[in-house]
DNA sequence: CTGGCACTTGAACCGTGGTTCAAGTCAACC
DNA sequence: GGTTGACTTGAACCACGGTTCAAGTGCCAG
């Protein structure tokens, strides 16, 4: 009756390997619903949040933040302006790698010999001045 | 008559830090054109290196990547396929972007209540679905 | 010639995100 | 009731890209 995963169905399910989901435990990312034995069991719904957590990731938030962003505790319009923020960072990231591709590409099929001596070989102009 | 800079010039004007210069030394990505008693002097050209060095790492590429791709080693065609392989790599990341920064806009942006309720709250459709 | 300051070194440490390992527990099948 | 195999734990280890530290060296100013 009881519709509980089993850790290794929530790492198939996932996409996430079983040392990760207790590195997430860990860290307060995640918890089980319950323990047969010693064994962790959780309810499906714990796959929402793993998706979500993989989203967060993806979008550039540290564990930490996601820890944040999926507590119980911001209000909404808290939340929003922080994803807001984050979006504006995405953007101006996926900026600076559009001239790196472009960078990339022009270099991998111009002619100049040797390539060092192409004006375009790896020179991306506008990174950040400051120490990254 | 000599135009040497220092390790603290060097810093100031590839906007990297020293400690980061000796570090890069270490991992053999770069080497000082002299010693001046013990310390490192570097002709002007270096900076075209660190330029390059930070173009590359922006790029995706690891320290001991670039190595390889700044050696004096690989032919030119080599390098053009690695230059053009990382181009889709880096396509392939803006395009997942993308996708990020439009979910985190619209969640930031949408009336849903809780926050949570939104169907495109950190939904990221189309994660690789391996270990990241 | 002497002091101060910027440099030098190697080694240790940091944060991020995990993986790996040894040793132990436990449910289930034969 | 004993073996197997998947889980458990804490601790150590990994890669990556550096930073920080203590102790030492040496250029240049006064």
């Amino acid at each position: 009756m009881s519709e509980l995963l089993d850790i290794a169905d929530v790492a198939r399910r996932s996409g996430l390997t079983p040392s990760a989901l207790r590195f997430y435990e860990r860290k307060g990312l995640i918890e089980a619903d319950a323990r047969i034995g010693l064994r962790r069991a959780y309810r499906p719904e714990i796959l929402t949040r793993l998706t979500r957590i993989r989203a967060a990731r993806a979008a550039g938030f540290t564990l930490a933040q996601i820890t944040e962003l999926l507590a119980e505790r911001p209000a909404d319009a808290a939340l929003r302006a922080l994803l807001a923020e984050r979006a504006r960072e995405v953007d101006a990231h996926i900026a600076q790698l559009t001239a790196i591709r472009d960078g990339l590409r022009h270099t991998a099929r111009c002619r100049h010999q040797p390539l060092s001596a192409c004006p375009h070989f790896l020179t991306a102009k506008s990174l950040p001045h400051g120490r990254s």
